[in-house]
RNA sequence: GCCCAGGUGGCGGAAUUGGUAGACGCGCUGGACUUAAAAUCCAGUGAUCAGCAACGGUCGUGCCGGUUCAACUCCGGCCCCGGGUACCA
């Protein structure tokens, strides 16, 4: 083999573990730069094709910054809680740390192929005790302070107990859960349970009672996205919203400074849109309606408080605490139905919703202190409990969501301004005058807001706002896998654990599941519980609680007194570059960036804003298969005789197999009869019930769109399947049954025995993201069976690492999605080769001369190192992998391997491809890494073009190319055009109207 | 639904500021070398019409319309696909 890649890249990668080339210390002497990855979740599936895409991006950046002379920080560590783990822990009985440990250990091992230039020797794992005890460190500090909006940052908790026993609430204006008033006197008056209950309602971390997705059956909490539908994904159990007292981190208090930071950082527009959005700053007013017949108020947001004249009625969440209060006993029974229904729908399923248009009467009404007019109280999904105050005053005519609700319901619209026709639907634009409304009829929409704004404020009814879409992070978990929280309760009252205390460590527990009351995992631990016996928390905190502050640590990753140390923080201060999917958008990068503002505030680091550059890199898709069923609702014994003339359920019920004994089965169809299935089940009873549903199964089980190896889809079903598994397809049957190591072979019944053909079990294929929870990832390296021999040739060992590095960046532009496919791969692996068989011959032997290069030869080098250099800060690295293979093809048409040519380019290269650039490197004779080597600069002087070759348009459209020497004027253009031969055609007798001449770009004629 | 991104040959993509649409690579077709294969090299390759020929014509960047000497690029409207939507990380 002339480029042995395998060799290559196994020597190199143990020269630079053995010589740390990537260990980074603090160095005066040089400028920091700190190039972060969003650290993986290490999945039971390990590293796919796609998380290395973002860190060889990365990789490249951080390779050439220290080509540059920059003394770069570039770590590497793992988000190791989370819930796969718990799950795999759950269905196996194995404790997730120990899963967790292994899963690194494959994540390292792939990572280390990749021959990334991470400083392993700062590496941190957030569940790692040592590690999550600044987690825990950091919520207590969040515990102990609350938010002053008059200094606009966080206090200590103990400046508000001070001001509460000199002057009560008077002068206290905190972000705050409710809106308290006490004087001095009354506070000192309080329990000492009384009062805590109070400092709850001012801490950062406060406790709260939250709606979360309830599942009764498996007794516990769900994410959105395990349930649907109503259900839980797993298992079909009924799902609930309800009530529960959850940790909250008050990341609202810090809404405006995380709105108006977004100004000072350099990350895409796009993304930064969608962080104010997230945060949602609008201005209005809130208004209190006085409720008829009660002594209550109603207090409502608007931010069009100009068309308060047109509120006809108002609408509350159907979760509002008012709604069982002012309901009369007429409308209770439609009331607590319409609240039912509402409690099985998640919130974003209310959301996406908006056109199914429901809502119930509570017999209520409230006065508009404008019209003087009594107006119907309504509850309904399309108001979110969340939002504002949780209650709107609907103005039909001027907002499309009410309007459809009052023709619906027949309510009144009427027309507050101008300018729409509200017979044929809402004007929702500020722009028109107001009518019929009193005091400020004849203003535009903008004054009318400031005139009505101050009449509400004397009127003492309600006052200007400004409100915030972000809502408090919820930050309790009922799960077992993720840090605890280091709090315990005296008297059902939260304390916090001594700091000295810290590491508070995770409890062993029996099973990872819920205990029987309901409780969540810890509830299992033994003696979990302080010295002094009181109860520690049962919740854990969830998965964004690690990766909050984690590139704070790595700065000082081994520092057990502080997070981080202020001389590591002043040095490296923050992250300069930080690449990772778009998907964290208003996740992770909200949270860390409230919390590192959190942490600012305490002084405990120096920037305010983690993260001065962001790069998303674009998802790589795969392709997922899909696996057919029919929900479970039809209860039948059913003996499978033909494939259309009966239809089984899906599910744990009885179905005979062709001798007429009872199986217990779960049934699937072939996905190109699938739909004939589902026609044929419409003249059944309870047919609108029936629906098809099509979920993910593990790629590997698959083959060309066939669900090919039914015994792993078996294992991987493991118990959430009956014993019998039904796979029906055209042309007959398989009946695949047991569990784990007790499967059958398939068995294949034919539908007609003389025909035995295909049996071809179909899934559908769609193009995705490559998740863990898609089922669909494409591990870089190779996988293998139980029996060691190979399950699936990894690209690493086909090709090489650099190949994959490169291939990955040639696959498209970084930011954009793009689906994988190996197609390519062997371009950019041929490229390579050229470049050793430049460099060796086709004897190979290292065979690089002395010569001087030609200027031709020179203008080629420069004209790459330009493109190269420019595309690195671009992160345009597809196209430099481009330029680089133009390079080496036209290097090797004229057959220079000259050292002053090559030399350059293997260090423009290595950022890229450092195994091959470093052997190279190494054969040109040079003792030290190519890592230390100087970034080349390139000379314009190399590039400079005597000639143009033009393109002459006429009308637009370009007719010739005329090769025309640089730095002529355009009369003598014109001249040459005019004369030119194949002008006359298009001239066609006429004079042009028109020459436009952009030098070294283009002529147009216009004829 | 809402927010964000994207749509260019058979495929991945290029065109960085409105200035030659399809760079580079894959695939495919034909050829050279070889007993053969692999590897390597050479040529062709958007569609279509016409032709003995060619620096031939027309069309062509999701769809419809607009601005401009000139539009993948800017503007308006629409369609499709992907991500997020607050407990996947």
């Amino acid at each position: 083999m002339d480029y042995n890649f395998k060799a290559i890249e196994e020597k190199w990668q143990k020269y630079w573990k053995e010589k740390e080339i990537y260990k980074v210390d603090i160095d005066h002497g040089k400028p920091k730069f700190y190039v972060l990855d969003m650290f993986p979740y290490p999945s039971g599936a390990g590293l796919h094709v796609g998380h290395p895409l973002g860190y060889i991006a990365s990789d490249i950046y951080s390779r050439f910054k220290r080509l540059q002379g920059f003394n770069v920080l570039h770590p590497m560590g793992f988000d190791a809680f989370g819930l796969p783990a718990e799950q795999y822990a759950i269905q196996t009985g194995q404790h997730p740390a120990l899963t967790t440990e292994n899963n690194i250990k494959r994540y390292r091992e792939q990572l280390d192929k990749i021959g990334f230039s991470f400083d392993w020797s700062r590496e941190v794992r957030t569940c790692d005790p040592k590690y999550y005890k600044w987690t825990q460190w950091a919520f207590l500090q969040m515990f102990r302070h609350w938010y002053d909006n008059k200094t606009n940052k966080a206090e200590p908790i103990g400046n508000l107990i001070d001001e509460f026993e000199k002057n009560g609430t008077k002068n206290i204006d905190a972000s705050c859960t409710e809106q308290l008033i006490f004087s001095a006197a009354e506070w000192k008056n309080k329990s000492e349970k009384e009062q805590q209950e109070i400092l709850l309602n001012y801490r950062i971390a406060y406790l709260a009672d939250t709606m979360v997705n309830w599942c009764p059956a498996l007794g516990t909490v769900l994410a959105n996205d395990e349930v649907k539908d109503g259900f839980s994904v797993r298992g079909g159990h009924p799902v609930v919203q309800k009530e529960m007292k959850q940790w909250s981190l008050r990341i609202s208090a810090y809404a405006g400074r995380l709105l108006n930071g977004l100004d000072t950082i350099d990350w895409t527009e796009s993304l930064k849109e969608m962080q104010r959005f997230w945060i949602g700053r609008s201005e209005g007013a809130e208004i209190n309606f006085d409720i008829i017949n009660t002594n209550k108020k109603l207090l409502i947001f608007t931010t069009r408080p100009d068309t308060i004249y047109g509120a006809t009625f108002m609408v509350l969440a159907p979760e509002h605490e008012y709604v069982d209060e002012i309901t009369t006993s007429e409308y209770k029974k439609d009331v607590n139905t319409y609240r039912e229904e509402t409690k099985k729908r998640t919130e974003r399923e209310r959301m996406a919703e908006v056109k199914k248009i429901n809502g119930q009467f509570t017999g209520a009404c409230a006065f508009n202190p404008f019209t003087k007019q009594n107006i119907q109280i309504w509850i309904s999904d399309y108001v979110l409990a969340g939002y504002g105050t949780g209650a709107i005053m609907a103005v039909p005519a001027h907002d499309s969501r009410d309007y459809a609700f009052a023709k619906h319901f027949g309510l009144p619209i009427t027309e507050v301004i101008a300018g729409g026709d509200i017979s044929q639907g809402a004007f929702d634009s500020k722009d028109g005058v107001v009518i019929n409304s009193e005091i400020i009829n004849g203003l535009v929409a903008k004054d009318a807001i400031v005139k009505i704004n101050d009449e509400i404020e004397k009127m003492g009814i309600g006052k200007r706002k400004i409100n915030y879409r972000l809502r408090d992070a919820i930050f309790s978990r009922q799960r077992y896998w993720g840090e605890p929280f280091p709090i315990y309760f005296k008297d059902e009252i939260p304390y916090p654990v001594d700091e000295k205390n810290l590491p508070l460590e995770l409890s062993e527990v029996d099973v990872y599941l819920p205990t029987e009351k309901g409780e969540p995992p810890l509830g299992r631990a033994k003696n979990w519980k302080n010295a002094d016996g009181y109860p520690y928390e049962l919740s854990t905190m969830p998965g964004f609680a690690g990766s909050s502050a984690y590139y704070l640590r790595y700065m000082d990753p081994h520092n057990d007194k502080e997070l981080v140390s202020k001389k590591a923080d002043e040095y490296w201060r923050n992250v300069d570059l930080y690449i990772g999917g778009a998907e964290h958008a208003t996740g992770h990068l909200i949270y860390a960036r409230f919390w590192n503002k959190f942490l600012f505030d305490l002084g405990l680091v120096c920037e305010e804003e983690p993260f001065k550059k962001l790069i998303n890199q674009g998802m790589i898709l795969g392709v997922s298969e899909l696996i057919h069923s029919i929900t479970p609702y039809f209860l039948k014994d059913q003996p499978i005789t033909t494939t259309y003339n009966y239809i089984w359920c899906n599910g744990i019920y009885e179905i005979k197999d062709k001798n007429g004994n009872k199986i217990d089965a779960e049934v699937y169809y072939s996905a190109d009869m699938a739909d004939e299935v589902l026609t044929n089940l419409n003249h059944l009873e309870d047919k609108d019930k029936t629906k098809m549903i099509k979920f993910n199964i593990p790629i590997y089980c698959t083959q060309d769109h066939t669900l090919f190896d039914f015994i792993s889809f078996k294992k991987w079903r493991g118990n959430f399947s009956p014993t019998y598994s039904v796979f029906v397809c055209k042309d007959g049957y398989w009946i695949i049954s047991g569990y784990n190591d007790k499967i059958t072979k398939e068995n294949w019944y034919p539908l007609n025995p003389k025909n035995n053909n295909s049996g071809n079990f179909f899934t559908t294929p769609i193009v995705e993201k490559l998740s863990k929870s898609k089922l669909n990832v494409i591990p870089p390296d190779n996988t293998y069976n139980e029996d060691g021999s190979i399950k699936q040739e990894g690209i690493i060992e086909k090709y090489g690492a650099d190949t994959l590095r490169m291939y990955e960046m040639f696959l498209g532009p970084l930011e954009q999605a793009k689906p994988w496919d190996t197609n390519g791969i062997e371009g950019v692996h041929k490229f390579l080769r050229k470049l050793w068989r430049l460099c060796h011959g086709k004897e190979n032997n290292f065979s690089v001369s002395d010569g001087e290069p030609t200027k031709e030869e020179l203008k080629i080098l420069h004209k790459t190192i330009k493109k190269i250099r420019e595309d690195i800060e671009n992160f345009s690295f597809n196209t430099s992998v481009s330029a680089f293979m133009i390079c080496v093809n036209e290097f090797t048409d004229l057959k220079c391997s000259k050292k002053k040519i090559i030399e350059p380019l293997v260090i423009i290269l290595s950022p890229f491809a450092p195994h091959i650039a470093e052997e190279l490197w190494n054969q040109l004779g040079n003792k030290e890494s190519i890592c230390n080597a100087k970034f080349p600069e390139y000379d314009e002087n190399y590039l400079k073009e005597n000639t143009f070759n033009y393109p002459v348009s006429f009308n637009g459209k370009t007719r010739y190319n005329l090769e025309l020497p640089m730095g002529i004027s355009n009369e003598e253009i014109q001249d040459t055009i005019l004369k030119h031969e194949l002008s006359q055609k298009w001239l066609d007798g006429k004079t042009p109207k028109k020459f436009i001449i952009v030098a070294g770009k283009i002529i147009n004629v216009v004829v």
